[in-house]
DNA sequence: AGGCTACATA
């Protein structure tokens, strides 16, 4: 039944396609460059970075180094294996490229997390005008864009594949859509999703993701209502996004119900993944012990138990269940995964209890064994640039001395409002969310906040990224803020979007 | 002649 899946049929081929490759020195035929094209096209596939070095060596043995195709299929290769820098080796060496290699190479750092290399690389092919950029590389580049949530280059890419007549494009309105709203615009990405003419599957996934990722909980039903409807087939990673939106929107019950008709209907055997939707949907509103009895019955791989365990520790932390947050912290020092995360959380959730001479202890341990966590920082475009803000970094904060007298003024306003923001108490809970200590008051989404205020119009609404999750502290400051200032903020953070408006958080204070 | 490049999850 699962090898329904397209995916798992794909797999299937590819392990064959190598399987026949290994056959061949015993039947005596040797590779030509399309055997090298479609085996190493395989090794993409599986994600087998092994097999595809071999199969790179035995190329430059047979002498097909210099082929354009061979060459392309082995940049894309090594992209999907995540070696990005094998990748750039060999388009570097490359004598002749082509759209494809470009491409490849452009897909590989804009899928490795590495956007602004991407963007770069498509404004030196734009430059050398050889080619007309085609549809599979202006969706990598919008794919850039969103992860970066660059929306004006992500306007300026659009704007591109409009020109080039690709706009009807099943993939491309796909990546548009969730660029659209990877960039703060969640009703641009409606737009776009509503003028696909046949939606297949994955737009419909983005969209319905896209909306739970606003807390739009009700709309992702609806449109997963509206996909059934129309008889297109649910996957795995659908039920992910409908989960994912029961969760982010309180929606237990619901939730539960589309768990069970995820078998029962629709034929698709929940994973641990879809589980982990469930941990963390009765972790959210509470139900900790439900969620820990859960998490301990679910069989998962590695990565997929990190995540179930990461879960389960947020909402542990989140609810003051100290108890549970060890043990879910323990399971991920011990199997090293997600270990400074899980240090972090965890002394946060000793302090909330007011333990805090423990919660400083495991700080020590951390700096003792050289744990050491990724800084907080936020970000914002402003005319095709971005501008990165970093916690209580004035010094390398764009016009930074402006924008801390402004955030003091406006401290000053919400004290008159009754806000009581950077107590000892939360200035200690919330450093798993910066780097710095005792500084509460700057933290990176408010310098970004900042400097937006006095660099972005009025009327223009403010788009924040953050590489972590906001804190409550700040959560409250840029609600009271948007009603001071009277204008709209949209905070994208490691989970979900904030909209604040007249003094108040699309979110509802749940997420 | 053919082979290589694109979109949704956590």
């Amino acid at each position: 039944m699962d090898f329904a899946h397209g995916r798992l049929r794909r797999y299937g081929s590819a392990q064959m396609a190598l399987w026949l490759f290994g056959k061949m020195p015993e039947c005596s035929v040797l590779p030509n460059e399309f055997t090298f094209a479609t085996v190493i096209n395989a090794c993409s596939i599986l994600a087998h970075l092994r097999t595809g070095k071999k199969i790179h060596a035995l190329v430059e043995l047979l002498g097909f180094q210099s082929n354009l195709v061979v060459c392309s299929s082995l940049v894309d290769m090594y992209g999907k294996c995540n070696d990005v820098d094998h990748a750039r080796r060999v388009f570097d060496l490359m004598g002749c490229r082509n759209v494809v290699s470009w491409t490849s190479i452009i897909a590989a750092y804009a899928q490795n997390a590495q956007g602004d290399e991407a963007l770069q690389l498509f404004r030196e092919f734009n430059r050398l005008m050889l080619e007309r950029p085609n549809h599979f590389m202006l969706a990598s580049v919008v794919n850039a864009c969103a992860s970066l949530g660059r929306l004006v280059s992500g306007k300026v890419a659009h704007g591109a594949v409009i020109r080039g007549g690709y706009d009807s494009n099943d993939v491309i309105a796909s990546a548009l859509l969730d660029m659209y709203a990877k960039c703060g615009c969640v009703e641009y990405s409606d737009k776009v999703f509503r003028r696909i003419r046949n939606p297949s599957v994955i737009p419909y996934t983005s969209m319905i993701v896209a909306a739970a990722k606003y807390g739009l909980g009700r709309m992702s039903l609806q449109l997963f209502q509206e996909m059934i409807d129309r008889r297109i087939k649910p996957n795995d990673v659908t039920f992910v996004g409908v989960l994912h939106a029961c969760s982010h929107s309180g929606l237990v019950d619901e939730g539960l119900q589309q768990l069970e008709s995820m078998h029962e209907k629709h034929g698709i055997t929940p994973t641990a993944k879809h589980y982990t939707c469930l941990v963390d949907m009765l972790g959210r509103t509470g139900r900790l012990n439900e969620a820990y009895e859960l998490a301990k019955s679910i069989e998962a791989e590695p990565n997929q138990e990190a995540l179930l365990w990461g879960t389960l520790l947020s909402a542990s932390r989140l609810h003051g269940r100290v108890d549970i947050a060890v043990e879910a912290s323990r399971r991920l020092i011990d199997s090293n995964q997600q270990v400074v995360g899980a240090y972090v959380t965890l002394s946060n959730a000793y302090a909330l209890n007011g333990e805090w001479e423990t919660a400083h202890d495991l700080r020590s341990e951390m700096r003792r064994t050289g744990v050491r966590k990724e800084p907080g920082c936020s970000w914002v475009e402003v005319k095709d640039s971005s501008y990165v803000f970093y916690a209580g970094d004035v010094s390398s904060c764009a016009r930074g001395n402006e924008v801390v007298t402004l955030l003091r003024e406006l401290e000053g306003k919400m004290k008159q409002r009754g806000y009581v923001g950077g107590s000892r108490g939360l200035v200690f809970v919330d450093v798993e969310e910066e780097a710095k200590e005792g500084i509460v008051g700057l933290h990176s989404e408010r310098l970004a906040l900042g400097f937006a205020l006095v660099s972005i119009p009025k009327g223009v609404t403010i788009r924040i990224m953050k590489n972590l999750r906001m804190c409550r502290d700040c959560h409250e400051a840029f609600k009271l803020i948007s009603d001071i200032v009277e204008r709209e903020f949209v905070v994208r953070d490691v989970n979900r979007f904030h909209h604040f408006k007249s003094g108040s958080c699309t979110c509802r204070d749940f997420w």
